[in-house]
RNA sequence: GGGGGAGUGUCCCGAGUGGCAAAGGGGGCGGACUGUAAAUCCGCUGCGUUACGCUUCGUUGGUUCGAGUCCAACCUCCCCCA
């Protein structure tokens, strides 16, 4: 599809195409017509399965960012509905039902870790966050069936990825998730009511369920749908996006410091930094030209502009300046860096209690095998000793204790 | 309802049919080499006060000096027949 971002009139869909964020979408033309003509409202829809969203749904945040920057409104939803039933696709098996609480925890929690990369309010372009709750947890069932149920057929519903996959691999689908794809289709339709939304944009597994909704608008709004979809994001070497040992890599600031955000950047590997520079930040594309054909360990450069403008559109520019000088200090000058993820305590015994209560390591067990491995460190000099004691003579001249796990991985202790 | 098969180290896959803390792989972590990259090589990968002890193979009982392995019941899933 990039290839043909110069022949889109749309200035959006122009540079949308042109960052290789655009993997597929319904009827071309007459969507980008409609770009190049009017704003347009166009949602992508969250689950609320967990406190915060990760890295893997960056693509689609940074698509409702660009359609706010070209002018249009974006509609962030999110699914206190929807996840009541969970979404089927590539799970082997079902999810444990979330409980209402838990889900309307999430959705706060998620909407404050996304706080700077839109604009909210009332403006033409400003963004409008809802909640499918809102209309699926007052659905009457039969009148639901009778209006909607009706649409869909389950021959076709069978032949859809989402469940022929499940159903291919022998694995077990209840009918509750079974119908996540009818309210998928049916939020297209409520939001088209509410807000006149035009278009739906999610990862491309999404798309079954995309046109299921573009369907149903046109059955029963009589209205022209479109759908939008970006490509899934793998790291070269073939590993799914934001999935680390760690964990997944968190966009809220209390689950992953914009520090740690920042480092996840800076690790890009080589062959990922241009893509990644124009799928994740705002840079001018010409300038990402520039930055990516850096050679060798230059490459290094156009790593810490990726990590910067990424960390600044999460977080905002200044904590992503203070996670630049961080890194700079403490793998440069190779000191201990107050912007380092700082653990206040009283000092355990040992040096094993130490590691454990950082997180730096889960048990004694490992702490002692990290030093068995030369990979443990206090105040940068390697741990040798699994009995080392660590008292007030180790703090060094701030007053605080620098432990690392190999090179990258660095906190800080501060005696409580 | 009848017959057959499966559930293994709480990341995944997967060997194992009486001596097992349990093969192998992926993933991950650490080390070497580098550029905080990739590739490659090496080590580690249940917990603990570590030449020892403790907990682990769907669940609960049983046989045995000893059970992932044998027996029984139960749970979950899959396949075939009805």
């Amino acid at each position: 599809m990039s290839e043909l971002a110069s022949q889109f009139k749309s200035d959006f869909l122009r540079e949308f195409a042109a960052r290789g964020c655009l993997y597929d979408c319904t009827d071309p033309e007459a969507l980008d017509a409609l770009f190049a003509k009017e704003r347009v409202t166009a949602y992508i829809g969250f689950d609320c399965t967990a406190a915060s969203l990760h890295v893997g749904s960056l693509v689609q945040l940074m698509t409702l960012r660009r359609l706010q920057q070209a002018g249009h409104r974006p509609i962030l939803l999110m699914g206190g509905g929807t996840t009541k039933i969970g979404d089927p696709s590539g799970k082997d098996e079902s999810r444990l039902l979330l409980s209402a609480e838990q889900i309307e925890a999430n959705k706060q929690s998620i909407l404050k870790g996304v706080q700077h990369l839109l604009r909210f309010g009332d403006g033409a372009s400003d963004a409008i966050m809802t909640d499918n709750a809102e209309w699926l947890d007052r659905l009457d069932y039969v009148p639901f069936l009778r209006d909607i149920g009706r649409h869909f057929s389950v021959n076709r519903m069978l032949t859809m990825d989402s469940v022929k996959l499940r159903l291919d691999r022998d694995q077990p689908m209840s009918f509750l998730g079974f119908n996540y794809m009818i309210m998928q289709a049916y939020d297209f339709v409520e939001l088209y009511r509410r807000y006149g939304c035009r278009l739906q944009s999610a990862g491309s597994d999404q798309w079954g369920n995309i046109v299921s909704g573009i369907d149903l608008g046109r059955r029963v709004e009589n209205v022209q749908l479109f759908g939008l979809t970006t490509p899934l994001i793998t790291t070269a070497s073939g590993a799914k996006m934001g999935k680390t040992a760690a964990g997944a890599v968190w966009l809220n600031a209390d689950q992953r410091s914009p520090y740690e955000y920042w480092q996840f950047w800076r690790n890009t590997e080589d062959r990922d930094v241009g893509r990644f520079l124009r799928l994740f930040t705002d840079l001018p594309l010409d300038e990402i030209s520039r930055l990516e054909a850096l050679q060798g360990a230059e490459l290094n450069q156009a790593k810490i502009v990726l990590a910067t403008e990424a960390t600044s559109i999460l977080h905002g520019r200044a904590a992503a300046a203070d996670a630049a000088e961080t890194a700079r200090r403490t793998f440069e000058e190779g000191g201990a860096a107050a912007g380092l993820p700082t653990f206040t305590l009283k000092l355990p015994d040992g040096i094993l209690n130490l590691a454990v209560a950082t997180g730096l390591v889960s048990s004694n067990s490992e702490a002692r095998k990290l030093i068995a491995n030369n990979g443990l460190r206090l105040n940068d000099a390697i741990v040798s000793d699994p009995r080392l004691q660590v008292d007030q003579g180790a703090l060094t001249a701030d007053g605080v204790l620098k432990l690392s796990s190999g090179k990258k991985k660095h906190v800080l202790v501060k005696p409580a």
